[in-house]
DNA sequence: ATAGTAAAGGTCAAATAAAGTCAAAAGAGG
DNA sequence: CCTCTTTTGACTTTATTTGACCTTTACTAT
């Protein structure tokens, strides 16, 4: 698989993200640009389409003089004590927007939830459900 | 019967799945099709003819500069034993000795049953554990 | 303070690179 | 001859790369 140009700025972005202490990073355009020998629209492409806010990024940026592009990794938005009434199909589908579980992993978990669940006396799949948010959240988080 | 280019196309891909780790190739259609000096189309023919869902292939694609399409193999099926007595652990490591599952996948579902579990009284455990084997054993068949 | 300038980042559209669609034409087998 | 499959190619959609031009901010010299 060749990797485009956007795919190793998208990947150099990602990686400096999860190695931050608070999810956050602050780079400045023309620099990033250099770096990968490009020209600084290119960034503004990368960061527009791979960190929009429906893939769990925010974005801020200054121009001028000590410029800057800050990029966050915005917490889910779920708070905790929500967990046990959350629908598990729609935190999957939170989790695959954000790019945390392939459509293949979010499939596999769903049966293995449903089927799980289906052998069990209905009062348990409540706690069940539960349960596996719960770790999810928990996994991802 | 003569082979037809389609056929030769087909038995290329498939020869390369069956070589590749982790049973799932990679291609450049235009690359392909300059292979087999053909048309782009014939590709995406022997793609949609040959490599469907029913047929235990998933397809995914992207379109502009470094596009491809990627061809995965979904997992056959295995012998029938006693479910019941296979422990979960050792049935994951055999999943993914057969590449079935990938190493996250597996760390993912493990950690996801611990985690369900472990909130769980103990009586129910041995249940969760063989219903979620089951239902493993089921959706890789 | 103020005007001017340099140093950022933003926008947008053109050029290029793939893959997808669809239907017509060509071939193969019964 | 009729039907089903294969082959082709024109046209469409999507993704990436590049560059020219625009806007905002900080700093500097009056």
């Amino acid at each position: 698989m060749k990797k485009s140009l956007a795919d190793r700025i998208e990947q150099y972005l990602k990686v400096l993200i999860s190695r931050s202490d608070d999810k956050a990073i602050e780079i400045q355009r023309i620099e990033l640009a250099e770096t990968f020998d490009c020209v600084p629209s290119q960034v503004t492409y990368v960061i527009s389409t791979r960190f929009t806010e429906k893939e769990g990024y925010i974005t801020e940026s200054r121009r001028g003089g000590c410029g800057y592009v800050r990029i966050r990794q915005s917490p889910p938005s779920f708070g905790e004590d929500d967990l046990e009434y959350i629908d598990l199909f729609a935190f999957l589908a939170e989790l695959k927007q954000r790019q945390l579980l392939s459509n293949r992993e979010a499939e596999l978990i769903k049966y293995l939830v449903v089927n799980t669940c289906a052998s069990l006396p209905g009062e348990d799949k409540r706690k069940i459900n539960a349960a596996m948010v719960k770790a999810l959240y928990n996994y991802f988080v």
